[in-house]
DNA sequence: GCTGTCTTTTACATCGTTATACAGCATCGG
DNA sequence: CCGATGCTGTATAACGATGTAAAAGACAGC
């Protein structure tokens, strides 16, 4: 049988409204009534109904995160920094994946399970600056990650080209000058790709050295396995590469294995540097130099956010989209330096 | 504004309950009324409010999936099963870690969420039998992993034992006579890293060799470091093993970085088998042989036992409950076989 | 026209909680 | 001793949906 309040107010003897306030810690309750009240509770084994309490509050308590998908290492990641964040504000993450489809992205910015959840962390791939203006729902809504939009949303990204820059820097004072790129991407110049790709191309044409599209591989996805294949293909190109810049770690551990395959080590034939910092970039055979975004910031910076929106006084609510920007750093590891 | 169906039907001119009508698809409504419904509510934008239709029907379709970590891609990946899979079943799932602690995983099985979610699926690392014997709980339970239980809950587990045997006698039949298991653990004897020692043990002592506690690494934990630092003590120990059977992929990912630093190669001097079949095994130097835990099938299970009990009729909802023994498969790779 | 049957629509109660407004009762100062 | 004040506790009305039961309407057959 299910315990409710009434219950509970029977058995004790007191008013619903009374072991309600004895539940939420209101402070005017008698000692007296008050253990009265717990004892029975105790007793009966009651639990509140978060669902009634949802109704009446016209508030869940539960945020949305919509990640692209949880095999990549770097979202599972990250999802694991949100939800323990948001664990310790008294927020429920409710983890969805989008697959990086711009209809499923539309969906959840449309206000997909509406009133279910009290705003939405939204990570997007395909999504556009059109489909963000179009958007009917007022649930608050935080974007991640490091497309550029122009709606007016709360936006937490690190900046790419600067991290770009400084990892295509990191090969250059190595002494490498045929650098190429790995997994730029056909299509909009908004997308994270173009980012980064911008970044490598400005500090190579600043030090003189081939920027051309012949030092650029693209790819479908950004799995291992793409990696692998770009790698190749670039290899079979006759580009002779002395070093890569990866879209990002998945991407450059496929890389290596495509290289490693082909008989050429890393870093003595060819130097890889990669993006995001996972934890399987430090176990690669030459652990992998990478940009580290700072995921803990990241999160925090999110939920934040979301939060100031959701329970803020009117001035944080309202105030204008904020861009924060989290920062990176790059980690030098073996698959640049070589082994110590 | 905040449409509900009270808006809805005080601009259409019928009753509130007419407007449900319409939005549930009920069969006896004219065509007439519910196009004119249907008009006002594409006019006012009404979506309807979860968490009332929640309250009032008593379920939610909600179910929390509770696993130790993220991090480690073996539960992201069979998280991404689960929730697509029960997408597809119209249930929602919750996403929650329990960091594989005795307390927290305590805290979800005494229904933590309690109504919120109409049901549970839990991966417990360390909870014990009497932690579910004193479960006070009634919503519906569906137990997830290799840990034994006798506590009248669903079920959902690969046969370890049995699993591991496949790896060590493969092993054997590759030549190899020094099998060394890296990751045991101190403690009760229900624990999976048991059964998985169990079937090591078995195997070896079938066919006379050794299997002594002297080719038993024990770790702390089960990721990557764990295992790095296991194979060290092994190798530093004078053990001298020509082969690791390992608990599962990251402890044999974080061994294969330990013995590319002392100069081992894999599988020349040592091979290594892992257990998960986790993505970043592919592409390891050596890409890992493994044994591959059918992830679809195991999904599929945990929430077909989960939903039967939802949902069922009241045989169903009664019936005694189910093990399930999904399949699994030895995938053999470059870490036992060499490059081809 | 009336009854009976079937369809369509409605009013109302209800899910379990919290907010509001107020009643009862001390306590206190004057 | 009285009124003001403050603390406790209560009754009742929401929150927004759906289930129930019954009213209203439509239509056939006699």
């Amino acid at each position: 049988m299910v315990i409710s309040l009434k219950d509970v107010a029977a058995r004790a003897g007191v008013s619903v409204k009374t072991v309600s306030n004895v539940v939420n810690g209101y402070r005017h309750v008698t000692p007296a009534t008050r253990q009265r009240v717990q004892q029975v509770i105790d007793e009966l084994g009651y639990r509140p109904n978060l669902t009634a309490r949802h109704l009446r509050k016209g508030r869940t308590g539960i945020i949305a995160l919509a990640l692209p998908e949880l095999g990549n290492p770097y979202f599972a990641e990250l999802a694991d920094a949100v939800i323990s964040y948001a664990a310790g504000l008294d927020y429920i993450v409710l983890l969805d994946h989008t697959n990086g489809r711009r209809d499923q992205e539309v969906l959840f910015a449309q206000g997909f399970r509406a009133r279910l959840i009290d705003g939405l962390i939204l990570s997007p791939i395909e999504l556009e600056n059109e489909d963000l203006l179009a958007r009917g729902h007022d649930a608050p809504l935080v974007l991640l990650g490091e497309r550029e939009y122009e709606a007016p949303y709360d936006h937490i990204a690190i900046d790419n080209v600067a991290a770009a820059r400084t990892a295509t820097r990191h090969l250059i004072d190595l002494g490498r000058r045929r650098i190429a790129f790995l997994g730029a991407r056909h299509g909009r110049a908004r997308q994270t790709a173009h980012l980064r790709l911008r970044g490598w191309r400005e500090v190579l044409a600043e030090a003189g050295l081939p920027h051309g599209d012949a030092l650029v591989a693209t790819t479908d996805g950004y799995a291992r396995e793409d990696g692998a294949q770009a790698m190749a293909r670039l290899l079979d190109s006759g580009a002779s590469p002395d070093a890569v810049f990866c879209y990002n770690d998945l991407v450059a551990i496929g890389a290596m294995r495509a290289l490693s395959e082909r008989g050429l080590r890393v870093p003595e034939h060819v130097a890889v540097a990669g993006f995001d910092d996972i934890e399987d970039g430090r176990y690669c055979s030459a652990s992998l130099t990478t940009i580290a975004p700072h995921k803990q910031a990241i999160a925090q910076a999110a939920v934040d956010a979301l939060i100031d929106r959701l329970d803020g006084d009117d001035e944080a609510k309202h105030a204008a989209p904020r861009h924060i920007r989290p920062g990176f750093a790059l980690v030098r590891r073996e698959s640049t330096l070589g082994k110590p």
